[in-house]
DNA sequence: TAGGATAGTCCCATGATCGAACTACTATAG
DNA sequence: CTATAGTAGTTCGATCATGGGACTATCCTA
């Protein structure tokens, strides 16, 4: 018999093995320069350009790590900084064509487990859970 | 307006928060030398002991990377490595008693985690919560 | 306009990670 | 009962991730 686990360890189990299909999707397409680091903290630029304070912000990340990670996407051709034109000691991260290539396999490839996950569980316990989440986000969410 | 995110990463930021939540217990508590990768790993540990290998794939990570985890938890004091009598080329990674007394400091955080979620959600969305975690588990687990 | 706050960077030390190659031991085929 | 194939763990070496501390340039505010 299988011992009780927290809710937060089976919430880990899932999500990593999300992430590493994901990973893995991206990886058998050819870009296998990224790393899931690097994924993490491209997932929280804005369309328009993100400073990189709020990146580390969003990541969880020191100021400085978000600086070595933005470095490694910029020398891959995924980022690139350009000056904010509303301050003078800030730059914004930029996502290139290159960075942008891969939004749509990842979203697809989250589309697909999405799918496979509600698949198992059904429509109504896979909504559920997303309202469940979506509610606990309110105390464990640092950022909004 | 909030986008959707994509539930794993409602469940990555669930389960960060949490985990972030007991290692800084533990820090509190003056366990200043333990890091979130060697909890991580040290979680797979039996109460007989266990092999290095069977630490690694819980924790998927590669035999190498927890040779190192280990080596720097037993150079901590947490963990020793003896002998395993059914197989002369294993070794048994057991908890020492320095390790085991974090255990229950852990679990006591474990436990407020799950009861302010609980009390957040309420009990129903909670067990619906857990069902479908525990269910999703058979897909996205790769060990058992 | 001076002083404090903020954005980003650099230096540096440590931890995490894994491919490859190695040693010691076990298990199995013949 | 040996040859040999496989397994457990380690070591080496390289790279990435991470953050403390200190620094420069710029902004903001009293």
């Amino acid at each position: 018999m299988e011992r009780e686990l927290p809710t937060s360890l089976l919430m880990f189990i899932a999500s990593r093995a999300a992430a590493d299909r994901i990973f893995r999707t991206l990886q058998d397409a050819g870009f296998t320069d990224v790393t899931i680091a690097q994924s993490r903290l491209a997932m929280g630029l804005d369309p328009g350009g993100t400073r990189l304070s709020v990146l580390a912000d969003r990541a969880q990340i020191a100021k400085q790590t978000a600086t070595a990670i933005v470095d490694k996407l910029e020398r891959a051709g995924y980022v690139e900084r350009v000056p904010d034109p509303t301050d003078g000691r800030a730059r914004l991260v930029r996502m290139t064509a290159r960075a942008e290539a891969i939004i749509p396999l990842a979203r697809a490839e989250e589309a697909r487990i999405e799918a496979e996950w509600e698949a198992h569980l059904g429509p109504k316990r896979m909504a559920q859970l997303r309202d469940a989440l979506t509610s606990l986000r309110e105390i464990t969410d640092p950022y909004r």
